[in-house]
DNA sequence: CGAGCTTTGTTCAAAGCTGTACGAAGCACA
DNA sequence: TGTGCTTCGTACAGCTTTGAACAAAGCTCG
């Protein structure tokens, strides 16, 4: 008997649906991406940004920023990245704090082979059951959700009305 | 440029949006609900499941479906919970190999002190700004998705048409 | 019954991730 | 120029997650 009452019931629902099939649409598609490419959905991702990059390289925040990752967890994602010769990172010529990473040959010839079975598992898992009026939904509610996300992290403090 | 097509540019769109906005809502969450509550979003969800169950305690593997966990990974989580005197673990009467997660007091009333701020959180981070179509799009949207993910998941089997 | 196959959940080692603490630069302003 | 504040990325310790290997029950059919 529910905790969930403050949420009214519709509302609810869509939540759930929403928490749970994303849920299971992640894990599908790192499971896909692994089976045919020996990269994980993260890896992937990065490649990705990297390879739209100008220059093909991107400064660590930046990466991390656009990735949502902890700047820890950037560094080790990286590393490991760097490792397999996906890419390199070189220091940052303008701020001698900074370091870079950059797409390497490798890394390319892996995102393009990689590339069209993902986007093949995106369409069949999702894109294909979808038709125009909810793609446009999406892209509104995901579009306006991000654009305040980011915006609440960027002006520190804790704004969700609790008290 | 872009590895990006074979996605049309709409579909395209609207995927990274809900990438992004969805790995930004999961961290928001995540953090809210630390801070007021000394809980994990997987630690929310195990007991509201279980606080729902009739007897409140579920089996293991029904569990572990539910939350789309591994079992190694929900076995974990499980005793964790238990260490901290949220949950107990009891043999399943009717089946010797399985054995059940049981709600017990403690975890009750801690689900009941947080429930309010995370879903308030819920509700400033998303739901608020959606309208009543918005809504009923994401039900429909992810109702229908989870179905499918789910039934693929049961009936084994790499269905994504890749070649 | 009982020999194999399936299902349930756990264990263990390896890999990943988080948060905190830091060192190294930049930046501001007297 | 130098003193303090901020920002950048890394290091490390500890926790979490994963996948493979297992033991213990159940189940099926001869």
């Amino acid at each position: 008997m529910g905790v969930t009452e403050s949420l009214d019931s519709t509302r609810a629902a869509a939540w759930r649906a929403y928490i749970e099939a994303s849920q299971r649409l992640f894990t599908q598609l790192e499971d896909d991406l692994r089976a045919d490419s020996d990269l994980t959905f993260a890896d992937y991702h990065v490649l990705v940004l990297l390879s739209e990059a100008p220059g093909q390289r991107l400064r660590m925040g930046e990466l991390a920023g656009r990735l949502v990752f902890s700047p820890s967890r950037l560094t080790y994602q990286i590393s490991s990245m760097q490792r397999r010769g996906l890419v390199s990172k070189e220091a940052c010529p303008d701020d001698r704090r900074g370091s870079e990473a950059v797409l390497t040959a490798a890394g390319l010839l892996t995102l393009s082979e990689a590339a069209p079975h993902h986007l093949a598992s995106v369409r069949t898992h999702l894109m294909d059951d979808l038709d125009d009026a909810e793609v446009a939904c999406l892209t509104r509610v995901f579009d306006r959700l991000g654009r305040r996300l980011r915006a609440a992290g960027t002006t520190s403090s804790n704004t969700h009305a609790t008290r």
